[in-house]
RNA sequence: GGCGGCAUAGCUCAGUUGGCUAGAGCAUGCGGUUCAUACCCGCAGUGUCCCCGGUUCAAAUCCAGGUGCCGCUACCA
C-alpha cells in the first residue's frame, strides 16, 4: 500500500544573525509533529532552510568586510552555524533549502515571469522616503522623528522603480479563505489580518527592488532584484522541483498539509502566499498554523534588548532532548509563553527526572533486583486483561468510550491493574486527538498523567514487601513489574517523536525491541514480551542542581556576552600635538622597588618604597592592588614621572606616578606595569 | 490613533455553547513509604475569577464602560 503523503515546512530563517530559542521552539515543535506523523506511517517531507536575500545581508556584509555569499555561508554552514544548530538540535528534516541555492534562483526568475505574464504583475512607482547621504529608502514606520533612522538627517519624498503584483485583485477569494475556511489557525489570527489588512482594502504588493542588488535578479529588466515576498515564499514548492530539475517531488507533496510559522509572519503566509498561488493557478497549502513566542520576562526577546537565549547553552547543559521536551511540554503552541531558566529547570526536574526518569530506574532496579533481569513467563497480561485490550480496539474504530463498571473490594490488586491498564490504553487516542490539534503541550500532558498513575500504582502495590515472600507473592510481583514496563513503553513510544534519543535508551532498558515500538502496539496491551532483557543502565535524565546550574547559566551568558565583544579595545590615538618643550618637562625616570605593600583599607591601592638614584627614598601610591600583589614587584625596575606635584591618597603622600600600558580585552580592563632592563641604574632618564 | 489579544491561588496556567462547593502543576505545611535519581504516594490549605454597571432563575463565562499589560499597524527579512 502506498503511504500518504504529509509535507511539513518551518519558515525558512533569515541569516543575518545567530537564530536564538524562539527559531528552535518553531523547528523543534515542527520536527516534532514530522516525527509523530512518521510514527503514524506517512510519507513526510519536513522542510527548513535560510531566506538570504535582501538588503539587510548586503549591509552587513559589507560591514563585515566580505561578500554577501560569504557573509550568508558562515552564518548557515560554519561550525556552530544554523545547520549545526538543527543537527544538535537533533532536527530530522529532510531537506534544506536555501534561497541562494541555483535551482532555487532559476526557478524564482521563472515564477516572477509567470506572474508578469499573467497580467497579475505591473512596473509602477514605489513611493518611500529617501535619505540621501545614506542611499537608503525608508517606510513611514522605519523613520525616527521622521528623519533616517541612521544618520538622523531630515527624509524627502522619493519614489523608485518598481514591479508590483497585484495583491488587490485577490482581496476577495483571500478573505473568503481565511474567513469560511479553517485554513489559518489559530482561528483568532483571522480577526487580526482580514480587520488590519483586507477589509481596509489590500494594496498591490512591490516584488521587485533597485536600490539593492543581492537578490534574484530580473531576468526580463537588468537592475531589478526579485523582493522577498516571491523569493522567499516561493521556496515551499521550488524544494519540491517547482521550476526546476533538482528536485522531482512537487506531484507527490504539494500541496502543503500545514506551514507552521511564527505569528509575526501569519500575513504573508495566509495574504499573499495564497494570493501568488492563486495566480500561478496552484493549489493552496491545507493549513497555515501560527504559533505564538516566548517571551522573556513578559516581554519580546529581541538582539537590541540583549535579552536572547542562546540555545547552545541550554542544550549543551541540560541535554537536548530535555530541552526539546521542555519547549513543548509547557508552553501552549498557539499562544505566548514566558520563557525562564528556572521553568526549564524546574520543568526538568519534575517531569524528567522525578517522575519518567525514576520511574524506569525504580522498574528496571526491581526487574534486576527481585528477578535477575528477566520476569518469569506467565507474568505478561491474563485473559482479563487481554479482552480488556480487546474493548478498547473495538470501541476504537467509532471512537466510542468504553464505559466499564467494577466493584473491587477494597484492597483488590486487580482494581490497581484495571486503572492502569485503562489510563495506558486510551493515552495514544487522547494523545492524538491533540497533536491533530497542534497541541503538542496537550498531548505530553495525557502522556504525564499516566507516568504518574504508574508511579501510584508502585506505591499501591508496594513491590518491597511482596518481594519479602517471593515463594507466595512471586508471581504477583513479577505481574506488576510487567505492568510497569508495559505502560513505559507505551509512554515511551508517544514521547518518541519529543525526545528520540531518550527514548530508545527507555526502549533499551526495558526490554522493548523494534517490535514493541510501533504506532500501532502503542494502543494496545501486552505487547512486550514477557521474558524481555532488563537492564537498569544510566539515568535517563539526572536532576539538576537549581541554584547551581542558575549560577551557571548566568555565567555563561555573561561570557558569551563577553565573547562578543571585541578581543582588544585601544584608547584611540591623540590627534592634539604637544609642544616638545612641553614634553620635556615631564621627568621619567628608572626607578627600583625596594618595597612594597598593601595600603590599608583601600582596595586599589599599592604603596611603593623606590629607589629613585637621589639615595633618598621616593614614596608612590599607585590603584594596581587589582592587577599586582605587591610581593611580586619588589626588586623590579619601573618607570615613574617624578616631577608631579605630590599628592594625598588615603592618607598618604604620593610623590610622582608609575607609569603602566593600559587596554582593554573583551570589555575588561587590562594594566601592564612598564618594567624595564634591571641594568637599568635607578634615576636613569627617559628621554 | 486604528485593529487584535490578555487579566483566575505566591508562581505558570486550565476553565468547552452562561449551570460547581472555581480547578491543575510548581512552590508551602503535615503525614506515609524506602523499590528508585533526597525520589514517590496521600492529605491540607489560601482566591473581591482586574474594577464598575447591566442581561439572567443562574455570570469567571454574555453585553456596555473603565484600568493595566502585550502584539500588529503592510513592503522589515
Amino acid at each position: 500500500m502506498e503511504k500518504t503523503p504529509f509535507y511539513i515546512t518551518t519558515p525558512i530563517y533569515y541569516p543575518s544573525d545567530k537564530l536564538h530559542i524562539g527559531h528552535t521552539y518553531c523547528t523543534v515543535a515542527t520536527d516534532a509533529i514530522a516525527r509523530y506523523k512518521r510514527l503514524k506511517g506517512l510519507d513526510v517531507m519536513f522542510l527548513t532552510g535560510t531566506d538570504e536575500h535582501g538588503q539587510k545581508i548586503e549591509d552587513k556584509a559589507r560591514e563585515a568586510g566580505v561578500t554577501p555569499q560569504q557573509f550568508v555561508d558562515h552564518i548557515v554552514t560554519a561550525p556552530g552555524g544554523i545547520l549545526d544548530l538543527w543537527k544538535l538540535m537533533n532536527i530530522s528534516n529532510d531537506r534544506f533549502i536555501r534561497t541562494t541555492d541555483d535551482y532555487h534562483v532559476e526557478a524564482i526568475q521563472k515564477i516572477f515571469r509567470k506572474l508578469y505574464d499573467n497580467g497579475d504583475i505591473y512596473k509602477g512607482a514605489y513611493k518611500g522616503k529617501y535619505c540621501k547621504p545614506c542611499e537608503s529608502f525608508w517606510t513611514e514606520s522605519q523613520l525616527k522623528d521622521g528623519c533616517c533612522p541612521d544618520c538622523g538627517r531630515p527624509v524627502t519624498d522619493a519614489e523608485e522603480e518598481a514591479y508590483f503584483f497585484r495583491l488587490s485583485k485577490y482581496a476577495g477569494r483571500v478573505r473568503d479563505l481565511l474567513v469560511n475556511t479553517d485554513f489559518l489557525e489559530p482561528r483568532s489570527r483571522v480577526n487580526e489580518m482580514v480587520n488590519n489588512f483586507i477589509d481596509p482594502g489590500l494594496e498591490d504588493l512591490c516584488v521587485s527592488r533597485t536600490s539593492f542588488t543581492w537578490g534574484v535578479p530580473v531576468d526580463f529588466d537588468p537592475g531589478h532584484v526579485v523582493y522577498v515576498w516571491v523569493d522567499a515564499l516561493s521556496n515551499y514548492i521550488t524544494a519540491l522541483g517547482y521550476q526546476n530539475g533538482r528536485y522531482d517531488d512537487y506531484d507527490t507533496f504539494w500541496p502543503a498539509d500545514v506551514h507552521i510559522v511564527g505569528k509575526e509572519i501569519v500575513r504573508f503566509h495566509a495574504i499573499i502566499w495564497p494570493a501568488m498561488l492563486m495566480s500561478l493557478g496552484l493549489p493552496l497549502p491545507k493549513k497555515v498554523f501560527g504559533h505564538g513566542w516566548l517571551l522573556l520576562d513578559g516581554g519580546k526577546m529581541s538582539k537590541s534588548k540583549g535579552n536572547v537565549v542562546d540555545p547552545y547553552i541550554l542544550a549543551e547543559k541540560f541535554g537536548v532532548d530535555a530541552l526539546r521536551f521542555f519547549l513543548l511540554r509547557t508552553f501552549p503552541f498557539g499562544s505566548d509563553g514566558n520563557f525562564s531558566n528556572e521553568l526549564l529547570i524546574q520543568t526538568i526536574n519534575t517531569d524528567l527526572a522525578n517522575d519518567l526518569g525514576n520511574l524506569v530506574s525504580r522498574t528496571t532496579a526491581m526487574v534486576g533486583k527481585y528477578f535477575g533481569g528477566t520476569l518469569p513467563a506467565g507474568s505478561g497480561a491474563t485473559e482479563d486483561e487481554k479482552y480488556l485490550d480487546e474493548l478498547y480496539a473495538q470501541a476504537r474504530p467509532t471512537k466510542s468510550e468504553v464505559h466499564l463498571s467494577f466493584n473491587f473490594p477494597e484492597g483488590d490488586p486487580v482494581k490497581y491493574d484495571v486503572e492502569l491498564l485503562c489510563a495506558a490504553l486510551q493515552v495514544r487516542d487522547a494523545y492524538e486527538t491533540a497533536m491533530e490539534h497542534f497541541a503538542p503541550h496537550t498531548a505530553l500532558a495525557e502522556v504525564f498523567k499516566v507516568i504518574q498513575r504508574a508511579n501510584k500504582y508502585i506505591d499501591e502495590n508496594a513491590p518491597w514487601t511482596l518481594a519479602k515472600d517471593m515463594e507466595a507473592n512471586g508471581g504477583r510481583l513479577a505481574h506488576v513489574l510487567y505492568n510497569l514496563l508495559e505502560t513505559a513503553r507505551i509512554c515511551g513510544i508517544l514521547l518518541t517523536p519529543f525526545m528520540p534519543d531518550s527514548c530508545e535508551k527507555l526502549f533499551a532498558q526495558t526490554g522493548a525491541d523494534e517490535n514493541c515500538r510501533s504506532w500501532d502496539s502503542a494502543a494496545h496491551w501486552g505487547v512486550l514480551p514477557e521474558t524481555a532483557a532488563v537492564t537498569k543502565g544510566e539515568n535517563l535524565f539526572p536532576r539538576v542542581d537549581m541554584e547551581k546550574a542558575l549560577a551557571e547559566l548566568e555565567q555563561a551568558s555573561e561570557d558569551a556576552r563577553k565573547a562578543a565583544l571585541p578581543p582588544i579595545e585601544l584608547e584611540p590615538l591623540l590627534t592634539e600635538e604637544v609642544d616638545f618643550d612641553t614634553f620635556c618637562k615631564s621627568d621619567l625616570r628608572a626607578v627600583k622597588v625596594k618595597a612594597c605593600e598593601a595600603v590599608k583599607k583601600s582596595a586599589k591601592l599599592l604603596r611603593f618604597t623606590l629607589d629613585d638614584g637621589t639615595g633618598t627614598d621616593r614614596q608612590i601610591l599607585s590603584g594596581i592592588h587589582a592587577w599586582y600583589e605587591p610581593e611580586d614587584l619588589i626588586g623590579k625596575t619601573l618607570v615613574a614621572i617624578v616631577n608631579l606635584p605630590p599628592r594625598k591618597m588615603m592618607g598618604l603622600e604620593s610623590c610622582g606616578m608609575l607609569i603602566s600600558a593600559v587596554h582593554m580585552e573583551k570589555g575588561e580592563e587590562c594594566l601592564h606595569l612598564l618594567m624595564v632592563d634591571d641594568a637599568i641604574p635607578a634615576g636613569a632618564k627617559l628621554c
